[in-house]
DNA sequence: CTGTTAGCGCGTTCAG
DNA sequence: CTGAACGCGCTAACAG
């Protein structure tokens, strides 16, 4: 009941200007296939739109509805990473041609009641970034009626990522593996899943398992870090990064350390961020090719808001772009 | 008029199980403070909410209220860079701590009628991205009848980053200067700005004016123009990159160059990103201080929303990174 | 076949 | 603490 400034301009003030009735408004604006409105009313109410400057207020359509064409995107991390929001982007584009809005919304866990976006937006689907397994999670989204996607999922796919690492590095002849991991809380639960994909298959290829070092993000302490795990081992060492930035940290790291790479210590990133090919030496890297999943994903958000139930979606095509650093 | 599913949980229901009136739902929920609701009614409410797993519908909510408590900020670049992210981010939490829901859309220049996201949202304030001369643009938001605050938008401001980078590499005995462009489509408008600040201040210091050369984000083709950039000045040297991630093609390029960075030529970048403490050398960069501006952008959302006009913005804080690239 | 009336959807709020 | 009205767009049913 509030009035803010000058008052809307509501579908009524077009009626009435345009002398129809308010359905006649909707039905033009709707070009409801079973009303023919006679073009030269049609017209007439259109003007009346132009002139006056009306848009439908949203809330009163999604309540008449009972269905907005929002598709909310929850993102529980503390960055965006440039991939991601190249790929969400993506995602937006495509919605938008089936009329569908893409939104995000960036926060920590967001959990806590009110403070979760659904609880002010009833968007037609919610895209969860959240693990599948989290039951809580999964309860709390239940309450707002809305249908969840939930993406990045499985386990399976994150191990993957480690798997397909440590065979490119075995192929190169390494024989010991680091795995260096991330400091951001955010993502520990993803890189957990890539550090067991890199143990499952060193143990597969018959390596010693994997030593994880954590590198912190500053040059001087990554240095430090890294000559730590190097003190424990030798042999042909091979490091799987947990994403490119940590890579970046490695690669400056042992050239800090003034050792070889990829001769003495082998580097293998994953994403494929654009600056990886800019290091030095350039970095061999992961990228997802998620233009499959993504148009299964697609499909799954339009199924599920139709009700149906969504069907296991694509994994994601891995493939090693293999620059100078492994 | 649609309907999902199990049909929605709605005040009616709980004030059924409770057996109250809808109004006095509400004034519980909302904890109004005009209404004295004696604590065993109030907890029978709450009980029944609980059990019934009720959450308002935002769209009723807004709808009555005629304001919702979410802010919308429209992004029309093609890639979201880390640093805006962090921003946006942050910001989202600020507001989170009055009330607020920040939510972002990101998309082309999505100016076309339907296609923009406040078509379908009614946020309680826009927070533009555009240019602040664009009057279509305001035009266009207009429309909707929700207050637009614009970030961004000091041609100064963006001229102040290239000024302060030619200073720096005017004061490190740099006689001639480079401008590093981005082949970035979306961003040109503000490459054009931080370029007219080198150009300007270049002419202050007496030097000549810059040559401007547009770097491509590939690795082989960089390095030509970088190349191409070089030979046609001599002397020392100093390129000034729109930002990082042009900043680390430079490098990459003066590396398979062989050119010494900083002797033979000097590099600044701007923004800071994480990586850049890694880069070969470590890169010279400008930093954005929003923590004031942030501090004012949130006051300006919030007066904005309660009807007042928004008061001029301070400028970013800029502050020069000085690692060993310049 | 064109256009109108009437009433729904749901939370909020005023008068009582 | 309640009944009733309100905000605004949608649409079934109905009248001209």
């Amino acid at each position: 009941m509030a009035e803010k400034g000058p008052r809307r301009v509501t579908s009524a003030d077009v009626a009435r200007a345009s002398g129809v009735s308010r359905a006649t408004v909707s039905y033009v604006l709707n070009n409801d296939p079973r009303q023919s409105i006679p073009p030269e009313t049609r017209e007439r109410v259109l003007k009346a739109v132009e002139e006056l400057g009306y848009s439908p207020f949203s809330p009163a359509r999604t309540l008449s509805k009972g269905q907005s064409d929002l598709i909310l995107a929850v993102l529980p991390f503390e960055q965006v990473d440039p991939d991601l929001a190249r790929t969400l982007k993506d995602l937006g584009t495509r919605l938008a041609s089936h009329g569908f809005t893409l939104i995000w919304h960036v926060g920590e866990q967001s959990m806590t009641g009110r403070a979760h976006p659904a609880f002010h937006l009833t968007p037609a689907a919610i895209l969860s970034y959240v693990d599948e397994n989290d039951a809580t999670a999964a309860a709390f989204l239940r309450q707002f009626n809305v249908p969840v996607i939930a993406k990045m999922s499985s386990e399976i796919n994150r191990q993957r990522v480690g798997r397909t690492q440590v065979v490119h590095l075995a192929q190169r002849g390494v024989r010991r593996i680091v795995f260096a991991a991330p400091e951001r809380q955010d993502v520990q639960w993803l890189a957990q899943g890539r550090l067991e994909g890199v143990r499952l298959e060193c143990e597969k290829y018959g390596l010693e398992p994997p030593i994880v070092q954590t590198i912190p993000p500053d040059r001087a302490a990554a240095r430090t870090s890294v000559q730590d795990a190097l003190n424990r081992i030798d042999g042909s060492v091979g490091i799987c990064c947990y994403n490119d930035e940590v890579a970046f940290a490695v690669l400056a790291a042992l050239t800090d350390l003034n050792i070889k790479v990829p001769e003495t210590v082998a580097v293998i990133g994953c994403d494929d961020i654009p600056l990886a090919q800019f290091s030095q030496p350039p970095l061999t890297t992961i990228r997802f090719d998620n233009s499959r999943s993504m148009m299964g994903l697609v499909d799954n958000i339009l199924a599920v808001i139709s009700g149906q139930t969504p069907t296991p979606m694509p994994a994601d095509q891995l493939s090693i772009i293999a620059r100078a650093s492994a």
